[in-house]
DNA sequence: TTGACAAAACTAATATAATTAGTTATTATA
DNA sequence: TATAATAACTAATTATATTAGTTTTGTCAA
């Protein structure tokens, strides 16, 4: 009857994010995935086991499309730089995928465990590109904790609306990365 | 027929928030509270203006109640010591409202005009704390930024499981405002 | 080449949610 | 006490996620 549309897992997670970039994340239903496939909804369940397990891989999707855009950024920079290069995109990629963001960060980590491998992927990351900012294990666990906290915090106020005032957020970025790359060297210049 | 129950909008709130911090925000359906407020879902509709307009009177509920917080905390405490306490207070404040603080953080601000005012208050009370460390306004308002994205951000990650490794996490965010203030002290030396 | 099997589509049906329309009961107040 | 507003109600609609059971299609082995 109909002609089989041989779907696979990443072709229809592309069209899931999507929606989710252009009409909000919410705005992806199983209803509406299936009309843009071309299929009927009870179809997804061939491919997805509902819509729990949808978001999940969702947002392991959008987790190694970070990724991507990250290496990406920091390939052949070092030092400040290549923090700067970080953050940079990062914040590029909250930008410019709002839906897709917000299935990575919405999500609990303890759902399924190929999250936290997928996001593991990327904490690595920033302690590489850390590196000669490190102190010890222990302090570049808490630092690497800062910068991503600061990231997403950035993104996730940006996005929101949260950011009213009429000044440069690109220029609020660079200075908060300024400071706490500062600070770092300030503390450790302290501890020694 | 039915004892008319009198509820008010906060009464109404208040209850939904319970849910919300009980068992995720998206767990506070029409049909649950209404349940929970012993009455029918229509009824729901003369208090609040449907899901929409609910989920943002929540937002500015747990806003206020945030703001109250976070007042609280810095009464009568000064410079560094002041910054740290707002910090922690923010972060129990997310730790001890899960639901509520997703009812906060995951609503655009630009939806209802008193979602910027009540967030407002917020930025406002970030930049009295941060006081003395000011230098000057437009310094002042990526300084602010940054402390809010800081913030926001650990406790985002923090709630969705971001900080797998076994370390203290308390100790990660005093540490990351550590690093943040020695940050502002170095970079208004270097400004001078 | 064919036939059987698995994969992936389908239809039909159910449960739950949000919402609207229209009605009834209760409360405050004129 | 009568009335008007408020806040509850029932009934009905639409949309969503999901399940059960069926049909089609493509592949691969005999």
């Amino acid at each position: 009857m109909s002609p089989r549309v041989n779907l696979d897992k990443e072709a229809i997670l592309k069209i899931a994010a999507d929606i989710a970039d252009r009409d909000g994340l919410e705005a992806v239903t199983i209803a509406t995935l299936a009309k843009k496939l071309n299929i009927k909804s009870p179809s997804l369940y061939n491919h997805f086991d509902g819509m729990n397990d949808l978001r999940v891989h969702m947002a392991i999707y959008g987790m190694n499309e970070l990724y991507n855009s990250l290496i990406n950024a920091t390939i052949g920079v070092a030092g400040e730089e290549a923090i700067h290069c970080f953050a940079e995109a990062y914040i590029t990629f909250a930008r410019s995928h709002h839906g897709l963001y917000d299935a990575i960060t919405q999500i609990s980590l303890e759902k399924d465990e190929r999250l936290q491998v997928a996001g593991d992927k990327t904490v690595e990351l920033v302690s590489r590109v850390l590196g000669t900012y490190k102190i010890n294990k222990e302090e570049e666990i808490h630092i690497v904790r800062g910068l991503r906290s600061m990231l997403h915090g950035f993104a996730s106020i940006e996005k929101n609306g949260g950011f009213g005032l009429p000044v440069d957020t690109d220029e609020s970025l660079r200075n908060m990365v300024d400071i706490y790359l500062l600070g770092i060297q300030k503390y450790r210049n302290t501890e020694i």
